[in-house]
DNA sequence: GTACGATACGGAGGGCCCCGCCGTTTAGCA
DNA sequence: TGCTAAACGGCGGGGCCCTCCGTATCGTAC
């Protein structure tokens, strides 16, 4: 089969990809992409040609995590509390991007460089949520002006915030109740 | 009067902070200490003895904005509605954050390098916060387990969210509203 | 007015990183 | 087995950050 991807290059591609995901891992979204490339034995240049810029090789490290948060999505979908569907997915996120270091940061980069590309983590999660979201508005439980960037905006800001305090899973689970309910005490 | 500093050091303090006012206006957080040495006419070691560190020079950059805030917190901590006060505050601080680039950045850093310096600049908001919010929570009119911590963090986040959108003071604005009044419709 | 000491300056050099170029290797098909 | 295009990787340029150290300058004392 002609036109196909040699097959080392898709050994290196993968090779590439594990060790990014360690290195991002251990030092977020701005780890060297010259080391990745020294750890993963090949040249820089093979790194830049696999993924080309920063924003494709984080594309592709937290590829396979965004959609399992889209997956996570479409089950439940069709919970008989959407409004508890919705939160929980929220959560889920909060305590995901807590885990991920470098995912808030990947995602707040992309959403604004590349708003339309269908393929784009930021999008996938959007078309992802919307459907929760609105079961939710539409049983009452949620206001009608809050869209779905407008909830990922917000649990970005949240992770972001809290990326490196002392326990990020604790305070964005937190810090998101407070949103959820409001900072006015409960009614 | 000897043990001072010298007068040269002086003027190279002012010129140095005046171009980073400028260059981080421009660039964001990360803007390149050697481009402003560079652009101010001075060594760049010149900036690193001033400045020891980014962080410092952030610090330095947005201190009396900074101050300007605290200010305006300690002016309306006697206003008649304590929470109107503080959410007007709270739009101030989100629409100043979205003018200041890196501003909402510096925060998140220093919040958490240095969590005990007096002088940082997140202590201080803390410490301004601090009295409009346990005003509005005595009045009734804010949950009682939310803190000013809390608060700057919600709206450091927002602000790190929103800093690269097309309108950074519209959308934080929008958020912090949502935030404000919680996700669920009104009652 | 001058000479001295402390203070502040800035250039040089090393390390790391990102990027583009280009000669060389190698996989895959004939 | 030989050929071609795909893929590789080393090299050099440019930047940034940082440290060190010789030097110029300020401020003061004489």
């Amino acid at each position: 089969m002609p036109h196909h991807q040699r097959a080392d290059a898709r050994r290196n591609y993968a090779r590439i990809l594990a060790v990014a995901e360690r290195e991002v891992a251990a030092h977020g979204a701005d780890a060297s992409l010259e080391r990745i490339a020294r750890v993963a034995g090949v040249g820089s240049a093979t790194v830049r040609r696999h993924f080309p810029g920063r924003a494709a090789l984080l594309e592709a490290v937290f590829h396979e995590r965004i959609e399992a948060l889209c997956a996570r999505a479409a089950a439940s979908v069709d919970a008989v509390d959407a409004r508890a569907a919705l939160l929980d997915w929220l959560d889920g996120f909060t305590e995901y991007a807590a885990s991920a270091r470098g995912m808030a940061e990947a995602l707040a980069q992309d959403r604004l460089v590349e708003p339309e590309r269908v393929s784009a983590c930021s999008v996938q999660l959007e078309q992802a949520v919307e459907p929760l979201l609105r079961r939710a508005a539409e049983s009452g439980a949620v206001a009608r002006d809050v869209t779905a960037a407008d909830l990922l905006t917000l649990v970005t800001g949240i992770a972001l915030a809290t990326e490196r305090h002392a326990d990020p899973a604790a305070e964005g689970r937190r810090l998101l109740e407070l949103t959820v309910r409001g900072i006015s005490p409960v009614r």
